[in-house]
DNA sequence: GTCTATACTATGATAGAC
DNA sequence: GTCTATCATAGTATAGAC
């Protein structure tokens, strides 16, 4: 019985990661509230009831996509490391962030909706976790700095210019889509940017 | 009659801005969808059938409000003066969205909620109004780095910069807090941010 | 013209039967 | 594992009172 007890665990969980793969496409493009399970459903390929069999209440999968979410879109973060190059690490670093808006938007989105409703579902994951990971890294920064590595500039709000912009490309896809049609067309777009953003970040606009 | 018609009309118009001023609340709160017209109701102190009698359907009220944020929310950017100083120019700007963000966080939140959602209510106004104005001002700041007074780099992406990190401070405004819990409740914090993104922004992190 | 009470209807989350 | 029923919510409509 066991080949047949097996069985049924991987059936479930290959369903619950269809499941999840819907739900982040649908809560990311129409928010917890504005999305149904109806929707997350049809997307995943099964009835209402069966999806219900995988997760019982609708906030169940929301928040087991957010974290799943969180997890990923961390990990470059944490990868920042304290012994590298700071400029390399740092250009490295917003590379990839920007990489991820462009290959997968849905996540950023995810994120940002939550956050801009009040992280009703993660609240204490910011202040902890979050928080611990920031002040971490921010210390990092603060040392190169310190060491005349980088120019003399607040961490923390490094940090925070770096995540907005980056995830601007994600979160207002929309809008710097209406106002650059022909740019964001091309398959380069997304290198451009990282260039433009990345010249700006290291020297400024002042002229020399 | 003329003084009973004007006194009503005097009443059409201090309602139809307190439902407004409700709707801006619990819309950039909640979103669209998960906005309720009770809430609205509620926040405006008057009874749902009377406020359906101002604004007959949930979208009047959305619509509506949006555009009348929309407004306020471009007016800085299209005072950028072609005459003035680049870098003063852009300084006050950055200074003034940044204000904006800390003083009525929901106007920015509001349109943030709007833009990640897909635009449904205004992608011809970007595309359109909002484009035609972005390609005047990228124009203005190209012709300031023709004539050597800031840094070659390019305009829109300098533009996405400053909008992401100043709205950045309302969007995100819980995560900002949950990681600096002790400096954003100082007065001065939108100051202090103001300075290390304006010194960033103007000089880079590049070490001199 | 302004506001209230009430009712209708669709949707969508959830529970229980098969 | 699936189908049907229930129940709350919320958008909208109507009738009429002040």
């Amino acid at each position: 019985m066991t080949g047949n007890s097996n069985k049924q665990t991987r059936i479930q969980g290959i369903n619950r990661s269809i499941i999840l793969d819907a739900a982040l496409e649908v809560f990311s493009a129409y928010g917890f509230r504005g999305s149904t399970i109806d929707q997350i459903a049809e997307k995943a390929g099964m009835s209402k009831p069966n999806l219900l069999y995988y997760f019982p209440r609708k906030d169940d999968i929301y928040v087991t996509v957010l974290e799943k979410t969180l997890e990923d879109w961390l990990a470059p973060f944490k990868d920042i490391d304290p012994a590298g190059d700071p400029v390399e690490e740092l250009r490295k670093y917003t590379i990839q962030k920007l990489k991820m808006s462009a290959q997968q938007p849905e996540r950023s989105q995810l994120f940002a909706n939550e956050i801009l409703h009040g992280a009703p579902s993660i609240q204490k994951f910011l202040k902890s976790n979050l928080k611990r990971l920031v002040d971490e890294k921010a210390g990092v920064i603060a040392d190169w700095i310190a060491a005349g590595k980088l120019a003399p500039v607040d961490p923390y709000h490094l940090i925070f210019m770096i995540w907005a912009t980056t995830q601007h490309y994600a979160d207002f896809d929309v809008q710097v889509r209406a106002i650059l049609p022909e740019e964001t067309a091309k398959a380069d777009f997304f290198d451009k940017a990282a260039d433009s953003i990345l010249t700006i970040l290291l020297n400024g606009i002042m002229p020399r």
